[in-house]
DNA sequence: TTTGATGATTCGTA
DNA sequence: TACGAATCATCAAA
């Protein structure tokens, strides 16, 4: 805390020149006082505070208090402002973002969505309620470590302003025998803050790498596999056999059907490059699947009379408006049924990925080519787009 | 436990 | 950038 430098104990008698001139010595002189001073840290609590007392009242002390102001003036400039303290460091900033931005900075919100992070991250998986469990427990884990930090960082807090009234007063206390400004009060307060900043650092660090941890444990847990809803399947499927000449949904008609479905546009995207791609593989197999599709779609057609399954199936650019007839979707409902079992490879000039990929005239035939029902091709808007 | 089904991911391609 | 193809990882029924 001094800086005054302070000679080992039991201090030497003070050499000759620093003694005070000779006169008529009314008590103790000066080396004698200083050295009282020097020596008070060795004794007993008791008998120091008597000493300090007897030393305060002494008569010489205000002489020597303001020797010691002197001294310390010359001295103290050069010794200190050389630690000042700089700005928060770049680490620190980050650190304190990443918290904020994780919902760990931030007390607890009551209610749903407890975390930015979990409320910021969507729930892909199919079935919502399945996630929600995931959801929960990431939830509560988050909200664990977000307490521990809270909780940690206050007793840091109070550590640090206790310690800090500690010191000061104590400072305050010393002051009354060696000169002590407010201003090294001050710094002496700033250098306290400064360990326990560099303590709260590695505190926010350990915080930040838990909830990385978790995020990540949480976004793994994420890649599980869930199965869409049954609904979720229906509404694809039965785009995708309504759809079959082309079953390339636009991006409005992959919103729709993932609203309808209660998943994601990635989901329905995915679905359908599966579906594609299996379908392509084994035809045989989708067979049944396509007829419990299309003559659902046949009867949807019949009932809603007109409208047909255009009322269930989102729009494609490759499947607008047909005119009045409801041949769009079951048209290629029933050229499937139709053409599903005689299977072949057909020529080029199949839908509109088929050009570009080469790849689904072969699975979905062609309906000028393949089908029997030749005359629904010119009404069948998939097949004409 | 095995096996088929299926959603997700990755990589190459046009 | 969307898609096809291959593959992985998990679910669920047998």
């Amino acid at each position: 805390m001094d800086s005054l430098p302070r000679p080992q104990r039991p201090a030497p008698p003070l050499p000759a020149p620093l003694r005070p001139p000779p006169g008529p010595p009314p008590g103790p002189d000066t080396g004698e006082v200083l050295q009282q001073i020097m020596a008070i840290t060795d004794q007993s609590l008791e008998e120091a505070q008597a000493r300090k007392h007897a030393l305060s009242c002494h008569r010489m002390k205000p002489a020597l208090f303001s020797v010691l102001c002197e001294i310390k003036e010359k001295t103290v400039l050069s010794i200190h402002g050389v630690q000042e303290e700089g700005p928060p460091s770049a680490q620190l900033m980050r650190l304190d973002n990443m918290l904020l931005a994780e919902g760990v900075s931030r007390p607890e919100r009551r209610g749903r969505g407890g975390s930015a992070a979990a409320t910021s991250t969507a729930t892909p998986g199919g079935c919502p309620n399945d996630n929600s469990l995931e959801h929960s427990d990431y939830r509560a884990k988050l909200s664990q470590i977000r307490q521990i930090y809270h909780s940690e960082l206050e007793k840091y807090e109070q550590a640090c302003r206790e310690f800090t009234t500690h010191v000061t007063n104590l400072l305050r206390e010393q002051s009354r025998m060696r000169p002590v400004s407010p201003k090294e009060i001050e710094r002496m307060v700033g250098v306290i803050h400064g360990k326990f900043n560099a303590i709260q650092m590695q505190l926010k660090q350990s915080t930040c790498e838990a909830v990385m941890t978790l995020r990540s444990r949480f976004l793994d847990a994420r890649r599980k596999r869930r199965n869409f809803s049954k609904q979720a399947t229906e509404v694809l499927n039965e785009y995708f056999y309504s759809h079959l000449s082309n079953p390339y949904p636009s991006e409005e008609a992959k919103e729709e059907l993932a609203r309808k479905g209660g998943i994601t546009v990635s989901q329905v995207s995915n679905w359908f490059g599966n579906k594609r791609i299996r379908y392509k593989k084994n035809m045989g197999k989708f067979q049944e699947e396509a007829t419990i599709y299309t003559t659902k779609m046949a009867v949807d057609t019949t009932k809603v009379g007109g409208l047909g399954s255009q009322a269930s199936c989102p729009s494609t650019p490759s499947s607008g408006s047909s005119g009045p007839f409801p041949l769009t979707s079951a048209g290629d409902a029933l050229i499937t049924l139709q053409t599903l079992t005689s299977l072949r490879p057909a020529p080029a000039g199949g839908g509109l990925r088929s050009q570009a990929r080469g790849g689904w005239q072969g699975a979905a035939p062609p309906v000028s080519t393949a089908s029997p029902a030749g005359d629904l091709s010119s009404v069948n808007s998939d097949a004409s787009n």
